[in-house]
DNA sequence: GTGGTCTAGACCACA
DNA sequence: GTGGTCTAGACCACG
């Protein structure tokens, strides 16, 4: 299973911001085993050394931590996970909320609008 | 200024997204002449008749007309265009908030949070 | 201005069909020249040969006359051109009945949806 | 069985008429499977994309149903292939219509003649 | 120049 | 096998 990557930024990053979603979405969990650089390198179709960067580059944000001869580990550290999480949360409703400005939307009709969308077809699982 | 796709989608069709965001977004306005056929192939790298089919396919929805030997316009049926807004825009919500409940958050976080981030960097036009 | 022909039919006998149909619209009136053989080869590009034999077939079916160094003409004998009118009428009409049956209508039905499309956008000269 | 076909059309409508008046007829009825893309293209001589074209603008019709490695199948919505029925139908009798008025009959001479037509070699089911 | 059509041949996903 | 997409390159009609 390949996959497209961007010209403008790094493939590492966009490696690891793939990583770190999964890690936020719960698809990784704290102590999880994250695949060998050579597994993930056949899976995503790049260099092993593009993926050994990203490894890399997530241990030193504390994201996760390699053990020699053992493998690489999602952090059990879980309040920076929870900061981790919050970080792209935050990100993702920035970029959301520049598109809809973008598309001529006032934060008033945002809000209306995602208001209407949660109750179509909402959970109240208050 | 080639570009990247994703392979789990044709390109014809994320070429008529891109165009349909620009006009949406503004970027292109009523009236206005799209790139010809051959210009949009080049400036996007794929063949022409790819860019054909995604004109095509946007004057099958109404979202241009084309003139023989003129070229291919943004139609100036506005209430067509704002149809396309709001159903762009709803999408992106759905998107957006789809992606908000993976990381976690419920219906109720996500108000809060967008609130609080609207209020941070706001424009106070009142 | 070429032209496109079956092949379950010889050309000759085609050519021959669009000029009778000519004739008998009154594009080509009673008196009237035919194209010289080498200008109507030239337009409908096939061999001066078959225009040749076209206009022999007609001339024998007394639809035109030639006159040597003058070229041919179509017949000024009415009533054989009004034969020739009710012969093309009536199988128009046959193609036209079968083609309909074939779709599945009845003769009644054939009535009824001809006298519907003709007071539809009918010239009422009566 | 290769086919000729008109210039002044595009060869994938022409196509595309054939099967719907084929299908109009009963020659195919609702859920019989069209011929493969590939094979349609040896029999009337064309390329596969031709085909492919005409079979793609037949589902956006609607008369056609494609399904993934299995095949493309005339529709079962019978109330579709109701209209469509009737709309050809429709367009015969008009270009008959005309086609006579070319010839200088008038709608009552028209319907005079095919009344007798009928009558000559009619069914009487009565 | 413009868009529209067609061919030749390739690769893909699905079943 | 099926249809779906894409490329490369050609020719056409229109203005």
């Amino acid at each position: 299973m390949s996959h497209t990557f961007q010209h403008s930024q790094p493939i590492y990053t966009q490696i690891m911001d793939i990583f770190i979603q999964r890690i936020c979405r719960g698809e990784l969990r704290p102590g999880d085993k994250l695949p060998s650089v050579r597994d993930s390198a056949v899976e995503v179709g790049v260099n092993p050394n593009t993926i050994q960067r990203s490894y890399m580059e997530m241990e030193r944000r504390g994201v996760v931590e390699t053990k020699r001869g053992q493998g690489t580990f999602v952090t059990t550290d879980i309040e920076l996970l929870e900061h981790l999480r919050q970080e792209l949360a935050r990100n993702q409703i920035l970029l959301f909320l520049q598109s809809m400005k973008q598309l001529g939307y006032s934060s008033h009709d945002i809000m209306n609008m995602i208001n209407c969308s949660m109750h179509t077809k909402e959970d109240t699982k208050s």
